[in-house]
DNA sequence: CCACATAGTGAGGTAACCTCTGTATTACAA
DNA sequence: TTGTAATACAGAGGTTACCTCACTATGTGG
């Protein structure tokens, strides 16, 4: 009777503690940098906007388009910009095509910080996925994909 | 340059992604209910003990065994218990052979609504999974299983 | 040039957690 | 049997990651 782990809600649970151990995960490994996972994902979001970057990586993007690629509201943006700022690692400038918009950019400090934890993960591979199999990864990938609208 | 939608992280935010879903989706069908994600998680694991049950289906549960179901902190146990009960959905009696020990059922009230969500829910079977394919809830759930430690 | 939309932010709020501390109570050991 | 340690819970207070609503400074279309 215990026996049947795919009763109903239980891929809610699932989700849910997975959701939780990537979470704590990713906490754990940018504690050292005394770096939110929210934070994070920012500053990647920021520094992935041009791939194979020439010299300016951290090339400016609008708040609002931030937002946007963090699916957060444009307030939580500002917000978890304000903290980046703080610690240095982006910089706000006044869009010099419109005086309404930000463009926050990674400063050289930001980009530094970036490509060490990069590396760090990288190597350390202890990117919580890696538990997975390379095909289940991408299964994950795909149906993950369908979830998300 | 930019359709290259599956680079290194994205796995981190499609998970992000679809989670964010998740619990958008269910807090939208809890609300008429007044009920968060959470405490209804809490209620249905307290209902969920036994699974055909008897009379007693609401049957009661250490707020320890509860924390440590829905993994989260016996604080946290205790956080949720609280709303619960200010609600009436359930009760908490002292345990009779420890007396450190509480422990919660729900309430008749609890158990009726808990039928009655539970119901609309399957009724609707606007899971939010229900746009995967009965095959693709499957392997989520083992890959999942594998990522829940 | 005026109505309306848009970009960002201040103010304030919420859900879902957490730790640390304290108080009963039980269990264990000497 | 009398300490000492562990356990169950709750009070106090904090954090992260969001949100909406109202406001200001701009831009845009008629």
């Amino acid at each position: 009777m215990h026996s049947q782990p795919s009763d109903s809600a239980d891929l809610g649970d699932l989700f849910h503690a997975a959701f939780r151990g990537l979470r704590r995960t990713w906490a754990e490994q940018l504690a050292p940098w005394e770096m939110t996972p929210h934070q994070w994902r920012a500053l990647m979001t920021l520094m992935r906007r041009r791939p194979s970057g020439a010299q300016d990586a951290g090339d400016p993007m609008r708040l609002k388009d931030l937002a946007e690629r963090l699916r957060i509201a444009p307030r939580s943006a500002t917000e978890v910009v304000d903290q980046l700022e703080a610690k240095g690692l982006v910089r706000r400038d006044p869009d010099p095509t419109d005086r309404r918009a930000t463009r926050v950019a990674a400063t050289a400090a930001g980009q530094q910080l970036f490509a060490k934890i990069s590396a760090e993960r990288r190597g350390k591979s202890s990117e919580y996925f890696a538990r997975l199999s390379a095909g289940d990864r991408t299964e994950l990938a795909r149906i993950l994909g369908q979830l998300g609208d």
